[in-house]
RNA sequence: GGCGGUGUACCCAAGCGGUCUAAGGGAGAGGUCUGCAAAACCUUUAUUCGGCGGUUCGAAUCCGCCCGCCGCCUCCA
């Protein structure tokens, strides 16, 4: 079974070959370190790292890119306003940005390229612009003249003649031919970060940095370029006509957009003033799995809106899960194997897959492995699963744990003498029908975070939350 | 104004013309099990898919109109 994907170029669902005929060559568009990036923006990372890991799962080999944008007009400003260099303002940022992701299970990509140390790159692209007659100058600005470029807008599908553009174009940007001209290094500012070059002193537009350090590390033309739907317009449309009008080559084989995570109905951002950060969240109580594992149940192309509810939600189903696996692990080996699992098993393997290579279908995944769960309870129940059983089912979540992250058995090791103790005893209270003192240190222990379950088999306990 | 998306039970959500009197998860109610719990299991909560028409032997799925919501067209994941 192959993966298909929707290509926003094409609208349609596509299958994923790679353009070498071997190697996935990815570049995701990474956050702008000015201050913690919210959950909105981590969907859409959480997004990247759910493809980046099927993509593997699938048995590719993967070259994955993400930049990080740590130069801006609001990291600018930002770093002047804190009497900091730009670089001493975005390091913290770009490191609790690596703290969240590995926080939320994010794998780090392969390469992540910062825009400041890629400037001389840029500016090559640039003057490779130049030279073939795609910019114009004014005011020590150089800008890209996108009349040069006749497949301009075949991303995002605008029409140059009917949008709005007139009314918003800003008096800042009057100087330009067209308003959809697009800088491709802004001239020096007095008192602001710049930088020297044949181009004059100044600094690279945004867009400049994407096209320069994905061609650089994935080649002129590769598979995959994803990043949020507010990307497509213009970010990525500028992109192409930088790239392919450089290269005459074609920049991009899928683009792949991931939608918007809402809050009370509306676009998080930092203007509209209601957004949360993974910190936020996090301090508020939610579990970064739950919050994960929410993200990743809704489809990718869809809209999400955010509630604690939501988080609540996830928090119970994964909840199930974990102790789902912790049962099933609980199967002695000689139990013999029960075939009608191992069918069931394989099917649900089949059925995950399947739902996965239809671009991300995360919720018939997850419906395929709940339903082998219910399945198995049951026969859990009766005792009817062998150790093989056991075995194939810990290895189907374990796959499915390389995609979704959030499935792993806890490993259960009590470190404290002293609760393995209360355990004992408790054991020994049942044992001789003290169930006063039992339940007092069932409650003993629920204080401290651990519930005891019993069963025909024993004494089971786990950790709450 | 242009472009795109979306409306399925109390909540989240799959569904891509028949196998839908509609997956899966969460929550609630009742029950089984249990010393009591917890976990698990069983039953239960949409003859119905925003509304109205149409196409079709057949529509949640296609078409039209209407209503609601969201996004992009400006920095933005």
């Amino acid at each position: 079974m192959s993966l298909k994907l929707h290509n926003t170029l094409t609208s349609e669902l596509e299958e994923l070959k790679p353009l070498d005929g071997k190697t996935v060559r990815m570049y995701a568009c990474g956050p702008t370190v000015y201050d913690h990036v919210h959950i909105g923006n981590f969907r859409t990372f959480v997004f990247q790292d759910l493809l980046r890991r099927y993509i593997k799962y699938k048995g590719f080999p993967l070259l994955h890119v993400m930049n990080v944008t740590d130069v801006d007009d609001k990291i600018i400003r930002k770093a002047k306003e804190a009497g900091l260099s730009i670089s001493e303002y975005t390091d913290r940022y770009a490191q609790a940005f690596l703290e969240d992701m590995e926080t939320l299970r994010i794998e780090k990509p392969d390469v992540m390229p910062y825009a400041t140390k890629h400037i001389e790159e840029m500016v090559e692209l640039v003057l490779k612009l130049r030279d073939k007659g795609h910019t114009y100058e004014r005011d020590g600005s150089i800008y890209y003249r996108i009349s040069t470029f006749p497949d301009y807008g075949k991303l995002s599908k605008v029409d140059l003649c009917n949008n709005r553009t007139a009314d918003r174009t800003d008096a800042d940007e009057y100087t330009k031919e067209n308003p959809r001209d697009f800088v491709l290094w802004k001239a020096k500012k007095e008192g602001e970060a710049y930088w020297d070059s044949p181009l004059g002193p100044g600094r690279p537009g945004w867009h400049l940095e994407c096209s320069t350090m994905s061609m650089k590390y994935l080649g002129n033309s590769f598979d995959i370029h994803c990043g949020g739907v507010d990307l497509v317009f213009p970010h990525h449309e500028n992109e192409i006509a930088q790239s392919e009008a450089a290269t005459d080559e074609p920049f991009v084989r899928f683009w792949i957009h991931s939608e918007f995570l809402l809050v009370d109905s509306d676009k998080m951002s930092k203007s509209e003033g209601n957004q949360y950060t993974l910190r936020d969240l996090i301090k508020r109580g939610c579990d970064p799995l739950a919050v994960r594992y929410l993200l990743q149940s809704v489809h990718y192309r869809k809209q999400l809106i955010f509630t604690f509810e939501g988080v609540d939600q996830a928090q119970s189903a994964l909840r199930r899960i974990h102790d789902f696996l912790l049962r099933v692990g609980e199967v002695p080996d000689e139990r013999p194997e029960n075939p009608d699992l191992t069918q069931k098993v394989a099917e649900t393997r089949g059925d995950f897959q399947a739902g996965l290579d239809d671009d991300l279908n995360t919720s018939a995944a997850l419906a395929a492995l709940f339903e082998l769960m219910k399945d198995t309870n049951i026969l859990l129940e009766s005792q009817e699963v062998g150790g093989i059983n056991r075995d194939q089912i810990l290895g189907l979540f374990s796959e499915a744990h390389q995609v979704f992250a959030v499935f792993e058995a806890e490993e259960l090791q009590i470190q404290d003498q002293e609760i393995a103790e209360l355990i004992e005893e408790r054991k020994e209270a049942r044992r001789q029908r003290d169930f006063q003192r039992a339940d007092e240190i069932r409650d003993l222990l629920a204080a401290r975070g651990i519930v005891l379950e019993d069963t025909k088999a024993g004494t089971r306990w786990k950790r709450t939350g």
